[in-house]
RNA sequence: GCCAGGGUAGCUCAAUGGUGGAGCACAGCAUUCAUAACGCUGCGGUUGUGGGUUCGAUCCCCACCCCUGGUACCA
């Protein structure tokens, strides 16, 4: 990471349908980061980029479906999906939306440097396209002839006339820099599916021409297909986004400060994009590349794939409605390893949310807050604390789940340390000692879950900031 | 087939070449400051299977099985 600045992006999500469950673990971890780096940084110098990627074939088709135009379809989905995001709190610096007008521009500048590269050429493509995955396959990839992300959906032979990118020109230097660079992807075991990969890359598409819905290719100064409307393939265009978030083209001072990115968070599936395609096109525009890939597995639900076809999808707000957008958090980040799948249920959330927040934080505040209540405590105003060590070391290793349980470890220390006190039997000066040494580790545990339940930080460092500490309404009530 | 990761208590996950750990769940004890909360104790495992190396392996080696991800051939 930079010492100066921090730039973090998700994925943008695509806008055939609302985020769920899934997607929300990955902005969570970004938001997680993003907060980490602005307490440590200042919040001046961390940018936090999510959004939606909204042009392709599918939104076209799912706008006709729903009988209107593409852009009212997807800035309706985009306005869902950021208020999922909203619901958790997620801290995001700039929403994008690959529609946004500065957006276009930047995905056409960049086309057009790699095409002045001389990295873009047309050429005839036949190939088995899935509409679902807006991707061609090759028969290998399919199973009974079908896709398997979409088996519902036929596999279309199409033949376009398509500028294509020179991809495999890139071959040598992609291979090179994944080797060279040991933080480039995270977790590293991910290197060698991508350097397979990189060992037979060829040169792809990067327009369509059988729908309009995208962002229009320049004009090139080398001539083009015979279809002149052709659109950018959306990939081409969504990677683009990176750049327009910190303000590539129409904020230069913005760009650069925070370029290159410290961090694009992505899951598994978009691993290849971004660890080949996207830095082949930043080379060839001169642009520098960012500087971690860090990717995240996909979480089950019951055991279950979490799909629209299974019918088990869960939204962010099904579950803050009922359990608070921290609680959600906590759950997700806490009994998950980011860089491989896992299995989450809703009994599980209710039992973390009991044990954890409500038996373990909620209790410990509530217990040490009446303690000062009864007793009239008056306190000096606390030295500000930093996020101690072992937190923080684990924040850096992206181990989220252990770094809760350094927390919950301290929240058991401190109920032991209290009851060996037995402060509800001491008076005076024992008892001030014996209280203010619960207050600082309580202050110490607001401290340390800023960058992960922010709400509950800001309500207990509040309660406990001093002189007086008054009892409030339990953070976490009990479920039954 | 090949590559990578994994298989440890009911669940989630740690650990180390030398008598298997934690949290949750469950049971008991104790306690009352706290959200019938906290604490303590207990229950619970031939560490995927079979071999090997070693005085000794969960940890090293070999083979196999299973799970997850990636990928080739057939084209």
């Amino acid at each position: 990471m930079d010492k100066n600045k921090f730039y973090i992006t998700t994925a943008i999500d695509y806008v055939n349908d609302t985020i769920h469950i899934g997607h929300a673990f990955q902005k969570i971890a970004a938001d997680v980061l993003a907060r980490y780096n602005r307490i440590i940084l200042g919040k001046d110098n961390v940018f936090f980029l999510t959004g939606t990627d909204e042009y392709g074939q599918k939104a076209e088709k799912a706008a006709k479906t729903a009988g209107i135009s593409p852009l009212e379809f997807v800035r309706k989905v985009s306005l869902s999906d950021r208020q999922q995001q909203d619901s958790l709190n997620i801290s995001y610096d700039r929403f994008i939306e690959t529609t946004d007008k500065d957006h276009t521009k930047v995905a056409q500048e960049i086309w057009k440097r790699v095409d002045k590269n001389d990295d873009i050429y047309t050429g005839e493509y036949t190939g088995l396209y899935c509409e679902g995955c807006e991707a061609y396959y090759d028969d290998s990839d399919l199973k009974n002839g079908k896709c398997s992300f979409h088996p519902n959906l036929k596999i279309k032979k199409i033949t376009e006339e398509n500028y294509f990118f020179k991809w495999s020109k890139y071959k040598d230097f992609l291979i090179n820099h994944i080797k060279k660079n040991k933080d480039f992807i995270f977790p590293h075991e991910r290197e060698n599916e991508m350097l397979e990969f990189a060992k037979n890359i060829k040169d792809i598409p990067i327009s369509r021409s059988n729908f309009t819905w995208g962002v229009p290719v320049p004009a090139s100064p080398q001539g083009g297909p015979n279809d002149p409307k052709q659109v950018m393939y959306v990939w081409f265009d969504a990677l683009t986004n990176y750049l327009t978030g910190v303000g590539f083209l129409e904020d230069k001072k913005l760009f650069a400060k925070f370029w290159p990115a410290d961090i694009h968070i992505l899951g598994k599936d978009n691993l290849r994009w971004h660890a080949l395609l996207w830095p082949a096109i930043l080379k060839s525009a001169e642009i520098e590349l960012p500087k971690t890939i860090l990717v995240n597995g996909f979480l089950n639900l019951n055991g279950q794939k979490i799909s629209k076809s299974l019918g088990n999808i869960i939204r962010p707000t099904d579950w803050v409605k009922k359990y608070g957008a921290d609680a959600v958090r906590y759950y997700l980040l806490r009994y998950t390893n980011l860089t491989n799948d896992s299995d989450i249920s809703e009994e599980k959330l209710k039992q973390a949310y009991n044990a954890d927040l409500a038996n373990g934080l909620g209790n410990l505040v509530s217990r040490v807050a009446k303690l000062c209540e009864t007793n009239d405590l008056s306190l000096e105003p606390q030295s500000k604390l930093k996020i101690s060590d072992p937190i923080e070391k684990r924040i850096k290793e992206f181990r989220f789940n252990d770094a809760l349980g350094v927390i919950q470890s301290a929240i058991t220390l401190t109920n032991t340390s209290i009851n060996e006190d037995e402060p509800w039997k001491l008076k005076g000066n024992k008892l001030q000692s014996s209280l203010e040494k619960q207050i600082l580790r309580l202050r110490q545990i607001a401290v340390d879950i800023k960058p992960f339940l922010p709400q509950t930080a800001e309500k207990i460092e509040a309660q406990f900031k001093g002189p007086k500490i008054i009892s409030a309404k339990p953070l976490f009530p009990r479920i039954t």
